[in-house]
DNA sequence: ATGTGC
């Protein structure tokens, strides 16, 4: 990326100022290395969100930024109703509420080290992974429209899971504000039949090790310490999610161009807050949230049937879920005033400090944890919510590595079949239905997680608290 | 991300 034009606040802190039609600056998180490393068009993109109206502080990137549709992943974007703001499908993505939720299982890495090909084979056996991948659920109409209103909660009242997750879930694990008479049929046939399954691209099943700690006191507080197993599950809203952020982004598209509203790129497509239009969205766009965190109660539900068969002892309590494909209300004081803003994340992941009242009282005084994936055969990271975060980009950090290259061009280099085996060497178990598809997850077409996570914490996004890396993956 | 797409 050019680097011209940026103003450098701090070593990791990169500021654009306002100019032309911008509202608010650019702020760039990240190391001189990875902006170096950032296309273009991230810089672009940051750009252009900052001229729609409404926006309030900055356009913000996370260290693992890259250019997406419209909006870059790993960008933050908050709106006020009050200074005409507005909502964009293309700020929240296609795979709405995409998002990491972590498992203990109680086990040391030795107490796996005697199943573990039998472990990775009954997982990659029993739990749907890949593109158009089914479960063995099949939703009716009027069950569909219950899950979609009631998310986890619905996943835990009919069979999946215990009511004592739901505290450690986002919004109690049931997103209000959620309409299923905004989801189309189209969305709902779709998601039919895809509850309880991994879909594919990078997300993922991974049974994972701890492997260093780097903040005793909160570790001790989520119940993480040194060489224990944790499971961690990423993915999103499958078929529905995505169904629903094709068609509110081309209605969007067409609501603009008959309204002569002028985008700064098409691909921006928004509507004040308030609209019918934006109202509609909000209400699918929060069943969606639900239809994640269904999901990905129905896959612990399912990782908890495999343990209990392999490693009876095992106990796998949710230690948190988060997702970082959202868009949610939220009250955020700047310059001293409280205002309620809808805060657009997209590949960000929220970061909520120590107090906030929307976390459950036993991480109240830790900070949210903040979940983040690393690619394949990589590390992932558990972070905490600081309270200087929440003066940085509204309580949110990075969500992963962050691509550093297309899928296209990992295929061109890489074939799955080659990694899958470099992997097993290193003893990390890799399953999946779709060579192509690890080919494109080759660790070296993302960028290099220790130096995003080392920007997050350093910058005072999120601060580390524990490294996990892979003994099993799943992956779609 | 996705009932992937040149």
């Amino acid at each position: 990326m050019e680097l011209n034009g940026f103003e450098r606040l701090s070593e990791l802190e990169w500021h654009l100022p306002a100019t032309d039609a911008m509202r608010v600056p650019v702020i760039i998180y990240a190391d001189e290395a990875l902006m170096r490393d950032m296309n273009d068009k991230v810089r672009e993109q940051a750009v252009n969100v900052a001229k729609l109206p409404g926006i309030v502080q900055a356009s913000y990137a996370m260290p693992d930024a890259h250019w997406d549709y419209g909006f870059p992943i790993g960008g933050v974007a908050a709106f006020d109703p009050e200074e005409g703001g507005v909502i964009s499908a293309g700020g929240v993505g296609f795979d709405i509420s995409c998002g990491v939720r972590c498992l203990h299982t109680g086990l040391k890495t030795q107490d796996i080290s005697r199943v573990k090909e039998q472990l990775a084979d009954t997982l990659f056996q029993r739990i749907p992974a890949g593109v158009g991948s089914t479960g063995a659920i099949c939703l009716d109409s009027r069950e569909m429209d219950e899950m979609l209103a009631g998310g986890a909660s619905w996943a835990v009242q009919n069979g999946f899971g215990e009511t004592a997750d739901l505290e450690r879930i986002e919004e109690g694990g049931k997103m209000t504000g959620a309409d299923p008479a905004q989801v189309s049929q189209q969305a709902k046939k779709r998601q039919r039949d895809e509850m309880g399954t991994l879909g594919s691209g990078n997300h993922y099943l991974e049974v994972q090790r701890v492997v260093e700690i780097y903040d005793q006191r909160i570790a001790m507080g989520y119940g993480l310490t040194q060489d224990d197993v944790v499971i961690s599950i990423h993915c999103g809203s499958r078929g529905l999610g995505h169904q629903i952020g094709t068609e509110f982004l081309r209605e969007m598209a067409i609501a603009a161009a008959s309204l002569n509203i002028l985008l700064p790129d098409r691909e921006l497509a928004c509507a004040p807050i308030g609209s019918p239009i934006a109202r509609r969205y909000l209400g699918a766009m929060r069943a969606a949230i639900n239809c994640a965190l269904a999901n990905r109660q129905i896959l612990t539900h399912l990782v908890r049937q495999i343990f209990s068969q392999l490693i009876p002892q095992a106990r796998l309590p949710l230690l948190y879920d988060v997702s970082h494909n959202t868009c949610k209300v939220e009250q955020h004081e700047i310059n001293g005033r409280k205002r309620k803003l809808h805060v657009h994340r997209k590949g960000a992941t929220r970061a909520f400090g120590p107090g906030h009242p929307d976390l459950p009282p036993a991480l109240r005084a830790t900070g949210q944890p903040v979940l983040i994936g690393g690619s394949m055969g990589t590390a992932s990271y558990i972070l905490a919510g600081t309270e200087r975060g929440m003066q940085l980009a509204f309580g949110s950090a990075c969500h992963g590595a962050g691509r550093a290259m297309s899928r296209h061009q990992a295929t061109r280099l890489w074939h799955g079949r080659d990694i899958i085996n470099q992997l097993a060497r290193r003893d990390i178990l890799i399953r999946s239905p779709s060579c192509r598809g690890v080919a494109e997850e080759a660790p070296g077409a993302y960028k290099d997680v220790s130096a995003v996570i080392e920007v997050a914490d350093r910058a005072g996004l999120a601060h580390k608290v524990a490294k996990l890396v892979p003994l099993i993956c799943i992956k779609g």
